[in-house]
RNA sequence: GGUUUGGUAGUUCAGUUGGUUAGAAUACCUGCCUGUCACGCAGGGGGUCGCGGGUUCGAGUCCCGUCCAGACCGCCA
């Protein structure tokens, strides 16, 4: 047996208590004639005692070899301490140390296995496992476990099926990149890993299962972010015979039931945002409701003046900082300089102090009137003690920029609280995206979504203008899940491919499988994924995915650790049939 | 593909207008220490300054190239 008891539970509770705890050393403090060891598992950590007086000689000095991270089993006594630790569970005792085990020894790590460790990214990555050990991670982990547990018991509840998809399937052109596999028995032949199992979640749709749900790996060959990461994990669902008020209420449940049993925290019902108006009054699809500086738009109250950039701009939009008079000449052009760089592209900010008397210092008074600041605090909701920040320009740039900088500003005042959440649904995307550089329309969602009731006709006339049955949950600025209602009979999907420029044999080629099963009765039918590692992130109050990621990948979608990707010897190249032009 | 920041001891970093033998903290090793828990005290070892080239009497420092890493833009149906 290697252990009694584990190195978190024992208490005052124990004293006297014969126990065997096995463990990694934490720290020893070595003072000559007494040595402490710290005892480190899971589930906390124990202090050891061996002493001149009370502990054999041979084991006094086999503990003051001991080195970090060395694995031991120890046998001993559990006594209260002389002098107790208030500030560890464990701290009212320690093990008088009777038997010591060496069960394996450790090099030295290269970074402290401590809370607040001295290592940088790169090298926890490299030795994740003994970035593991450290508490901030295996803490993130348990926590996703947590996560997953319930999403399991939710969904098990609501009567939904969890069915696993395949992973080896077929490339398509539509969306991402796919990571592709080459086949060995079919000769010149690449599997691709999904995207998402879309295409498969709806054939379980047809084959009458229902409720579905799966967390799921999906894969992406995408260049990546701090939040981005090459293979990721979707909470994927869908369901039969529902609209899309079903969907909302399926997982508006899922999501205040997780906010509840995770965060403790009750959330009322999740208000809604039609699409234009998120980007009409956020500048963005995701918008965080977690504070308000919402957009004013200033076109009619800003142009046929002197003011030249603003005249000449298809749109004049502004926000107020709440007490944002406080901040200083300084502060303001670290925010224009901010603004300025090229990840921005803004030209410049025009900001209006509101001041305590009611009056108004701007950096255009040259050319407006306090009438006319009056109007634009109006407009943007400006009390006394704010600060106006207006961008002009080109209306999709300027709410892009304007979105950031609200972002931004949010972000330095403190505004966005991670244990406060604010869920939101964002409804009615738009059908289709213009994509410039294929010169062509393709779909926003994906290439099953089901236009608005009634507006198939438009895709003729205004193609831009036709809405989707297509939903997104943001929670706290971050798209946290997405979904639609499909389209679940054959023409209208042929139609739909139709517009997205594929001909009717590159359709039958690639979604054939799909169109066949619309023929022989698909329910009607929708459904929404979750991104895992992003929610989980957002509920654990952080803001990188990465530390609830057992093994990431890098940057450059590398696994340090591993070392992978790598090169294929001649013989395997050879036995896929493939020959490498570098 | 682009913008940008960085690479110096095991680790995290400092290193001024180019100028003696490249420092600090921590980790590590040795010794001392009977109540530590960020233990303390004394001593010690440890460097291809990412790599290659150039300018210079002299380069960690300046220039060019390259590799690696981070953040962001494009991209991510």
């Amino acid at each position: 047996m290697y252990r009694s008891h584990n190195c978190g539970e024992l208490n005052i509770s124990h004293k006297n208590e014969e126990v065997t705890l096995s463990g990694w050393v934490q720290k020893s403090r070595n003072k000559g004639f007494i040595v402490w060891i710290d005892l480190r598992d899971r589930y906390g950590i124990t202090q050891l005692v061996f002493d001149e007086e009370r502990t054999s000689l041979k084991i006094l000095e086999q503990a003051q070899q001991l080195g970090r991270e060395f694995v031991i089993q120890i046998h001993g006594t559990v006594i209260e301490r002389a002098a107790k630790n208030p500030n560890m569970i464990t701290g009212e005792i320690e093990i008088l140390v009777s038997q010591l085990t060496i069960l394996n020894k450790a090099n030295i790590p290269p970074f402290t296995i401590e809370d607040e460790t001295d290592g940088g990214e790169e090298l926890r990555m490299k030795y994740r496992y003994l970035d593991i050990r450290r508490n901030p991670v295996k803490d993130n982990l348990i926590f996703r476990h947590k996560v997953t547990q319930e999403v399991r018991n939710y969904l098990t509840k609501e009567g939904f099926i969890e069915v696993e998809t395949p992973y080896l399937i077929k490339s398509t052109p539509e969306g991402a990149r796919d990571f592709v596999v080459p086949s060995r028995m079919n000769e010149g032949q690449f599997y691709a890993l999904p995207q998402s199992p879309q295409t498969f979640k709806q054939l379980l749709m047809v084959g009458g299962l229902d409720k579905y749900f799966q967390i799921v790996k999906c894969f992406r060959d995408e260049d990546l972010r701090a939040d981005r990461q090459p293979e990721f994990t979707q909470i994927d669902c869908e369901m039969s015979f529902i609209e899309q008020e079903d969907i909302l209420d399926a997982f508006e449940g899922l999501t205040r039931h997780l906010l509840k049993k995770i965060n403790g925290a009750e959330v009322e019902k999740f208000p809604r945002i039609q699409y234009d108006d998120a980007i009409r009054l956020y500048g963005n699809d995701k918008p965080d409701i977690r504070f308000g500086m919402q957009f004013g738009e200033l076109n009619h109250v800003s142009q046929h003046k002197e003011f030249n950039v603003f005249n000449s701009a298809e749109l004049v939009v502004g926000i107020a900082v709440p007490n944002g008079n406080s901040f200083s000449r300084k502060d303001i052009d670290k925010l224009i300089k901010w603004l300025k760089r090229p990840q921005i592209g803004a030209q410049g900010m025009v900001y209006v102090r509101c001041n305590e008397d009611g009056t108004f210092k701007s950096s255009v008074d040259k050319f407006y009137a306090h009438d006319d600041f009056s109007k634009w605090a109006e407009i943007t909701g400006a009390k006394k003690g704010d600060l106006i920040c207006v961008l002009s320009g080109i209306s999709a740039k300027v709410r892009t920029q304007l979105s950031a900088l609200r972002m931004e500003i949010a972000e330095h005042l403190g505004l966005r609280k991670p244990n406060e959440f604010a869920p939101l649904w964002v409804l009615d995307f738009p059908l289709l995206e213009w994509d410039e550089d294929a010169q062509r329309y393709h779909a926003m969602h994906h290439p099953f979504t089901s236009p608005k009731p009634g507006q198939l006709e438009l895709l003729k006339t205004n193609p831009s203008s036709v809405k989707a049955n297509a939903y997104d949950l943001v929670l706290n600025g971050n798209e946290i899940g997405g979904g639609s209602i499909r389209i679940h009979d054959k023409e209208t999907q042929a139609i739909m491919f139709d517009y997205l420029g594929f001909t009717p044999e590159e359709a039958k080629a690639q979604f054939g499988f799909l169109m066949d099963a619309f023929q022989y009765g698909a329910p009607p039918h929708g459904g929404l994924a979750f991104g895992l590692d992003r929610l989980v992130a957002i509920l654990g109050g952080q803001e990188t995915i990465r530390d609830f990621i057992a093994f990431p990948k890098n940057n450059s979608g590398r696994d340090v650790m591993i070392d992978a990707p790598s090169s294929l010897d001649k013989e395997q190249l050879k036995e896929l049939y493939l020959k490498l032009d570098l």
